[in-house]
DNA sequence: CACCTGTGTGGCAGTTACTGTCACATGGCA
DNA sequence: TGCCATGTGACAGTAACTGCCACACAGGTG
C-alpha cells in the first residue's frame, strides 16, 4: 500500500496513445455526471450501478473499469473543484501570506459554483446524508493534507514531508471543511468564502497559548 | 442524519433494565475482540461475518442487531483507548496548558497498549490496508473534534460549538493521527508518545505567518 | 396458573455490490 | 491478410446487507 503521496489524476498506466486517454476520461466525467443525476433525484441507495450504467450505456461490468467502487463516485463529483484549488493555489504569488492564498484559491474554485449555490449545497447534503460517501469523502480529504503539504513546501522550498508542513495543511484542510459545512448545513445567504475567511483568519492566529 | 454531535456510548434506547444491557455490551465486545483476531490472522477481506458470528456463537442475522455494517467493527476495536483518551483529558486539570493535557492523556490512553506496542503497531497496519476500515476511521476521528470540541470548552467555559474551539479540536485530533500514523510506519523503538510530543509541540507555536 | 406483551433472537429469501474468467470486437501494425 | 493489444460485454459466483416472520423467554396482570 503506497497511498500516502497521491496525485490528482488517476495515473494507472503510462500516458496512453493520448486518443484513448482522452476517450476513457470523457466516459470517466459522463459516469460521474449521470451518477450524480440520479444520485440528487432518487437518492444514492436507490440508485444501482446497473442504472449508472444504463444512463451511459456501457454495461455494468466495464463501470468497475473506471470506478472501483460505488463510492469513489463521489471524488469524481468533486474533483472538477479540487483540481481548480489546487491550479488558483500554485498560481498565486509565493511570498503573499498563506492564509490570503488558500482564501483566494477557494474563492476561485468554488466560485463556478455560487452562481447555483444550490447545486453546492446539495453536493453538500448529499455528502451529509450518505454514510458511504460521508466516509470516503472526509478520508479524501485527509490524504489531500499530502498535496497541500506539497504545495505549501513548494512556497518556501521547505520539506514536504516536514512535520510542520503536514500540520499546517491538516489545520488548512480541517478549517475549510468545518466552514463549509457549517455554510451548507445553515447558512442561506451568504457565500462560502465568508466562512472560510472567518476560519483562515482565527488559524492565522496562534490556536494554542504557550 | 444528527450524528453531527456524537456522544461516546451507543445511545439507542433509553437505559434498559440494566442487565440486559450489561449483556449486550458484553456481546458487543465480544464480536468486536473475535473480529480483531480473525481479521489479524486472516485479513479484513476473507473473514466472513458468518466467520466472526460463528465465533461468538450467533447467528449472522444476529450480528447485524449490533454492528450495522462490518466495517463499524473498526470502532469498536479502538473505542477502548477512545474512551480512555477522553477520560484522562478530561480528568486533567483545567489550569494546565491544552498541549500537556493532551499529551498526557494520549500517554494514558495508549499506555496499555505498548508492552505490547507490535498489537497496536498491527492495528494501525490493518487501518491502513484496508480502505474500508481507513475511510471509516478517518470518519470518526473528523467527528470526534466534536467530543474534543466540547472538552475544551469545558476547560475554559467556552462555547463547545465555536469556531474557535473546533479549529483547535481539529487541529488537533489532525496532529494526533499524523503523529501515531508515522510512528506505525517507521519507527521501531520509540513510544508513540514521542511523535506525539513533537507535533503537539509544534502545535502550540503559531502556525501561520499574518 | 394461564395470558399477554415486549424484547432479543434465528431462519429464509431476496437484492445488490463487486470479482474472476472467458469470449468478442476494434484498431494499429507487420 | 493475419496478429496482437486493449477495451468491452456476458455470465456465474460470493458475500454484505435487509425485510419479514416465527419463536423463545422474560415480566406484569387477570
Amino acid at each position: 500500500m503506497e497511498p500516502v503521496v497521491h496525485t490528482l489524476e488517476k495515473t494507472d498506466k503510462a500516458p496512453l496513445p493520448g486518443l484513448a486517454a482522452k476517450k476513457k476520461q470523457r466516459t470517466r466525467i459522463l459516469l460521474a455526471e449521470a451518477a450524480a443525476a440520479l444520485f440528487y433525484e432518487r437518492g444514492y441507495d436507490a440508485t444501482t450501478i446497473d442504472d449508472i450504467a444504463a444512463a451511459v450505456e456501457i454495461s455494468p461490468r466495464t463501470f468497475y473499469r473506471y470506478f472501483p467502487t460505488k463510492e469513489d463516485l463521489v471524488v469524481a463529483m468533486g474533483q472538477t473543484s479540487l483540481e481548480s484549488f489546487f491550479a488558483a493555489l500554485e498560481a498565486r504569488p509565493p511570498a503573499e501570506p498563506l492564509t490570503i492564498a488558500v482564501q483566494a484559491a477557494v474563492d476561485e474554485a468554488l466560485a463556478p459554483g455560487w452562481e447555483d449555490a444550490d447545486g453546492f449545497r446539495s453536493f453538500m447534503a448529499l455528502i451529509r446524508d450518505t454514510p458511504a460517501f460521508r466516509a470516503r469523502w472526509v478520508e479524501e480529504a485527509f490524504d489531500n493534507r499530502y498535496l497541500l503539504a506539497a504545495v505549501i513546501a513548494g512556497r518556501t522550498d521547505g520539506d514536504p514531508l516536514g512535520l510542520r508542513n503536514l500540520l499546517i495543511a491538516g489545520a488548512i484542510t480541517m478549517a475549510i471543511n468545518t466552514a463549509v459545512q457549517s455554510w451548507a448545513d445553515q447558512d442561506i445567504e451568504s457565500r462560502p468564502a465568508v466562512y472560510v475567511r472567518r476560519a483562515l483568519t482565527e488559524l492565522s492566529m496562534p490556536l494554542l497559548g504557550p
